[in-house]
DNA sequence: TGGAACAGAATTGTATACAATTTCTCCGCA
DNA sequence: TGCGGAGAAATTGTATACAATTCTGTTCCA
C-alpha cells in the first residue's frame, strides 16, 4: 500500500520521473502496450538510471506498468486497458469509497453539513459541465475526482487513505476513457450523485456506503459495455 | 497495489533481501521503531546496495517500513505497531476480504461444496490447534492465515487478489500478536469461521460478506483492548 | 523456402565510486 | 553545567562502469 502518499520531498528526481510518466500512461500519450526503457527515459529526462529504476518500481507496484512475462530481466511495458481490469478495479474502488462515505455518514452532523454544501456545489458544477455544448473533458473528470475525494478525505483515516491514493489513481485512465465514451450519459452520474450527498445529509450509513457502490458498479457496467481495447493511442 | 504478486523469478536478489527482512520484522525480530541501514542489510546479506534498495523501497510502499524525518533524505525505520493502526487495518481487510467471500458465494454449487470442505477441515484443525494444551502460536496464525486464504482466492478475480496480496501481509504482525495475546479467546473466532462457512454453504453472498466483516471487526476491537504499544522488541 | 544457430545489439541487473545530506561528537565558552 | 557550533562520521542520493540476459537479424544448411 503506497503510504508513500505525495511526499513533500518535491525536487527528489525519482520523483519527478515518476510524475512525468505516470501522467503520460495515465493520459494515454504512452500507449498500453507500450515498451518503456530505462535508459531512453533516463536520457529524455536528464538524469541516471538510478532514479528512474526508483520510478519504474514504483509506477510497476501501482500497476501502471507490467513486465513481460520473461524469465530473468523484466522488460516492463505500460499494462493493457481491458474490460476485465477496469470492471474488477471499480469494484474494488466502491468498497474502499464506499466505507469512507460510511464512515463520513457517520461523523456528527455539524461535519457533516459543510461537507454536503461542498459535494453539493461541485456536483452542480459537474451537471452544468456535463450539460455545456461543448465539453471540456478535463474538467469533467477533474470534477468528478473532486466530488469523491470530497467525502473520502472526510471519513477515511489515514490508513484507508493511503489505500485509497494507492488504488484509486489506477483508475484515472479508466475514468477519462469513461467521460470519453460516455460523455453524452453523465445525467445519470449526477443523479447517482445526488443519491450519496442525501445519505450522507441525513447521516445513513447504510444507505451512503449502498449509494456510493452502486455508482461505481453502474459505471463499470456503462464502461464495459463501451470500452472494447482501445488499441494503441500516441507516442511518446 | 502490489500489482507485484510473488514473483516467480526466485533466485532475483532484490526478492531475496525483501523476504528476509519482511519476515524479521513481521517476527518482530527487527523491533518497530528500528533504523534500517542500506549498508548494513547489503554487508550482512552479501550483496551490493542496489538490491537492498529495490528491497527497501518495497517495504516502504507496502507498509513495513516508514521514513522518519521529513528532509530531504529518507532514513527508513521499521514501522511501529498501534492500536490505532490495528483498528484501521483489520476493517480494510474486512471490506476486502469480504467482498472476496461475497464473490465465492456467488460461485455455482459445485464449486462451492469443494470449498465448504476444505474450510470446515482447516477450521477443525484451527479448533483442535487453539485447545491443545501447549498452543503453538506459529501453526495457529497459519491455519487462520490458510482458513481466510481459501475464500479468498476463490472468491477473487487478478485485481482484488492483488491487493488482497498488498494489503494483508501487513496485517500479519498483528495477527501474530492476536494469537500470541488472546490465545485463550480464540473459541470465539472459531465460531465466527463456522458462520463464514455456513453462509458460503448456503450461497448467501450479503450473508456471507457479513460474516466475515464481523469475524474481523470483532478481532480488531478485542486487540486493540490488549495491545498496548508492545515496545521495543528484539534486535539483529 | 524454412528453420536453426550464431553473432551482435539492446536492455536490464549489480557493484561501486563519488556527491549531498544528515547526524554525531567534542570542544570552547558563558 | 549547559549551550552552540564546527568538523568529522555516517548515511542516503546519483552516476556510471561492467556483467548477465534477452532480443534481432543474418547466414547457412537441409
Amino acid at each position: 500500500m503506497s503510504t508513500t502518499r505525495a511526499k513533500a520531498r518535491k525536487n527528489a528526481r525519482p520523483e519527478v520521473v515518476y510524475h512525468k510518466l505516470r501522467e503520460l500512461i495515465v493520459r494515454g500519450q504512452l500507449a498500453p502496450g507500450a515498451r518503456i526503457v530505462e535508459t531512453d527515459v533516463a536520457s529524455r529526462l536528464g538524469v541516471s538510471r538510478t532514479p528512474v529504476r526508483g520510478a519504474l518500481q514504483r509506477l510497476n507496484q501501482e500497476g501502471y506498468i507490467v513486465e513481460s512475462p520473461r524469465l530473468q530481466q523484466s522488460r516492463p511495458m505500460v499494462a493493457p486497458l481491458t474490460r476485465e481490469d477496469a470492471h474488477e478495479l471499480f469494484f474494488i474502488v466502491a468498497e474502499i469509497e464506499g466505507l469512507a462515505a460510511r464512515l463520513a455518514a457517520m461523523k456528527p452532523a455539524k461535519e457533516r453539513d459543510g461537507l454536503v454544501k461542498q459535494l453539493t456545489a461541485i456536483n452542480d458544477d459537474f451537471h452544468r459541465a456535463a450539460q455545456a455544448r461543448r465539453q471540456d473533458h478535463n474538467k469533467l473528470w477533474e470534477l468528478d475526482e473532486n466530488f469523491h475525494r470530497c467525502y473520502v478525505e472526510a471519513g477515511a483515516g489515514p490508513r484507508l487513505m493511503a489505500l485509497h491514493d494507492a488504488v484509486k489513481p489506477q483508475a484515472e485512465r479508466y475514468e477519462r476513457l469513461y467521460v470519453s465514451l460516455l460523455a453524452r450519459d453523465l445525467a445519470t452520474s449526477v443523479t447517482e450523485h445526488r443519491t450519496i450527498v442525501r445519505a450522507i445529509k441525513s447521516g445513513s450509513p447504510d444507505a451512503a456506503q449502498e449509494a456510493v457502490q452502486t455508482n461505481w458498479r453502474n459505471a463499470a457496467a456503462r464502461l464495459g459495455s463501451v470500452i472494447e481495447s482501445v488499441g494503441e493511442r500516441g507516442s511518446w
